[in-house]
DNA sequence: TTATATTGTTACCGAATAGTAACATATTTT
DNA sequence: AAAATATGTTACTATTCGGTAACAATATAA
């Protein structure tokens, strides 16, 4: 039992190494300019191993997808389940949520997020984003009905809320010159107050 | 010499056509995804007639480059001449780059920046963004000299500002159910003021 | 009208690469 | 030890696609 479990391990532990490898070489080559023996050497393995761990190329992306869908959804559960103002909430959601995109997996994923080549994918991909943003919108409704939060448009604010914050994934670099702190400070102070002085 | 002039601007005119066609088929399937036999039959020419007008495909990218920041920058100069606060240019300039990007080969061109294959032609464009970047900070940095923007890192909030205009690109439809108008008041409102009610 | 430049076509090449079939080896279970 | 399962390799197929050479037609200029 205890050697089948230690083989299921390494098995996902495998799947996790391709998964941040690939991610990697994505958004540094970019997917289609990355291909799969490129992957595989990375792993030292020849191309066929990897359909042992993937089903094909497209579904590194949907596995890098669900990873980090899924670790938002659940930061955005503890978050949305304290009993704070709204606007508590997005400045806690927006804190926690530079913290999980910055990393290869997540970045992969919100670069190509709505790109898959299958339809249904692409479809499923499109909805799992909208469920966040919609949770998002929530939390924004609810700031502007305890008054935490000025009166505007959610649906607008949420997606520009999204664009800059899935932009940082693009330049920022955790070990770059820019210190991850100063970053959350800057983001949190322009979406809180803006950049009026008055 | 009339005709030459005729001869020329149908030629101009021709290789607009390409640009938009290849932009919008770019921007709907991906750059990948798009073979230069799709955009040859969008105008009812063959492939090699694509070669008559650009050097090769990466050149597409390439000329929706020029002709969107040549619009950026021409607008630059017209709004960094006025006698006018620095916050009122950065008002400026928002209103006015959201008109320039709801365009086909912007929007190409914002989402392909800085990926040319070709090293030098990479490096170009992204020098390309970092000037505009650089003329944009220079504003914020005139705001806060004339006290009507808050003190505040102006190289992360030109990124910032930059990543949610440019997120308009790919989810904002000129004939969609959200108006030009509202959606720029309302990423004026929030550059602004913040969400912050108090 | 004749010569020249422009614009276009057909037919092809070469390279890259996602995915598979058949086969080999190691590891676990019985 | 034997059977079964998991993990891996070599070799290959099929297809797509960017780019080019050679050739054809058309418009412009002399």
């Amino acid at each position: 039992m205890q050697q089948n479990l230690t083989r299921e391990e390494k098995r996902q532990q495998k799947l996790d190494v391709i998964l941040r490898n690939a991610a990697k070489a994505f958004m540094e080559r970019g997917y289609y300019k990355t291909s799969l023996d490129d992957i595989a050497s990375m792993q030292n393995v020849t191309k066929p191993t990897l359909y042992y761990y993937i089903k094909n190329k497209e579904d590194i992306l949907v596995k890098c997808e669900e990873v980090t869908c899924g670790r938002i959804n659940a930061m955005l559960d503890e978050v949305m389940a304290k009993n704070i103002s709204g606007y508590e909430m997005l400045y806690q959601f927006i804190m926690r949520y530079i913290g999980i995109i910055i990393d290869d997996v997540a970045r992969c994923h919100v670069r190509h997020r709505g790109q898959m080549e299958d339809e249904m994918l692409r479809a499923q991909s499109i909805k799992n984003h909208k469920d966040i943003e919609n949770r998002v919108r929530e939390i924004i409704r609810r700031g502007i009905g305890d008054g935490s939060i000025r009166n505007c448009n959610s649906t607008i604010l949420a997606i520009l809320l999204f664009d800059s914050l899935n932009g940082l994934t693009s330049w920022y670099k955790a070990d770059g010159k820019v210190d991850q702190n100063e970053l959350t400070d800057e983001v949190l102070a322009l979406v809180g107050s803006g950049v009026c002085r008055t």
